[in-house]
DNA sequence: ATGGGTATGCAACTTTGTTGCAAAATTTAA
DNA sequence: TTAAATTTTGCAACAAAGTTGCATACCCAT
């Protein structure tokens, strides 16, 4: 059996700290004022590790913060390059931390995204690279998406 | 300067029966009974060859028919195998005629989407077949969907 | 600590999508 | 061709998602 070992509040403490502190620096590298709803919005994406949509954001945030805020953030984080979008078949539009932040609007998270279709979970294959595809003449491609479905390693069982 | 030919009314008659009656087939074929919004659906996305979102729909037809009637329409058309749906970041479904019916809701499109950043409008690349991508163990591909942003044959020069 | 600039929350609104039901149209069968 | 049976449509009412303007609250540099 294994034990779990709760770490003494002041370590404790001392990790709040450090994460919140590459929380503050992620908004300050980006010019961007840090408060309370950027701070705790970025915090989910990093504690989900995959992708959220608005409306898990507004659940998981405790409905601390108002709608429009949220859709204000998500919107500054993008055009950031903080987060991407992930398209999706069903109309929802999902939101990715960026593996390495990409500079201002420029994104090139050109990795693979994988849905599962049974736990819903998002995950940004970051060592998966888009593969390469050869277009018709005339064809100048900018940025590809490539998203697949299908069981992810824990649901497929 | 060239001369714009315009048929005699029998011919162009003829044509236009021709094409209804395409459409026509494609209805009976899936067991559909012919109804003016179907046909005048259907006809709208043979026309357009290209993606059409709902609300690109409701202007094309003029607000003939309701929206509700539009929403239920590419529901059955896509359950039907007639028409399949293309993702999009931005938080609009695309639809666009499956190059050979799928069958009844099993598609197998998969070929490569561009959608042109310049004109807006979306290719369905049936000639460009998704590459292979090989993912983490454990995980189970059933769809991918590819698509690939950037400037159209047209908009490219 | 204070002032200037930015972000937030609220209210009101638009757009998008859904559901139930009666009326109209399409198909089937005589 | 007509009449009954079945489907589809349009309407109304609603729910969810997203947008905009503006006053207040907050952040940060001085």
């Amino acid at each position: 059996m294994a034990f779990l070992v709760i770490p003494h509040n002041k370590i404790f403490q001392a990790f709040i700290n450090m994460v919140s502190t590459s929380i503050k620096e992620i908004l300050k590298r980006n010019q961007l004022s840090v408060t309370d709803s950027r701070s705790r919005i970025l915090e989910l994406f990093q504690a989900n590790n995959g992708a959220l949509a608005h409306n898990d954001i507004e659940k998981l945030s405790g409905e601390k913060f108002d709608r429009v805020t949220i859709y204000r953030t998500l919107q500054t984080f993008v055009e950031k390059g903080i987060i991407h979008t992930i398209p999706t078949a069903d109309n929802s539009i999902l939101y990715a931390l960026c593996k390495d932040e990409c500079s201002d609007g420029h994104h090139h998270d050109n990795h693979v995204h994988f849905i599962c279709d049974n736990c819903r979970k998002t995950y940004c294959l970051d060592d998966v690279v888009n593969p390469e595809v050869k277009l018709p003449a005339g064809f100048k491609p900018t940025v590809m998406e490539v998203v697949v479905n299908g069981l992810c390693n824990h649901c497929s069982n």
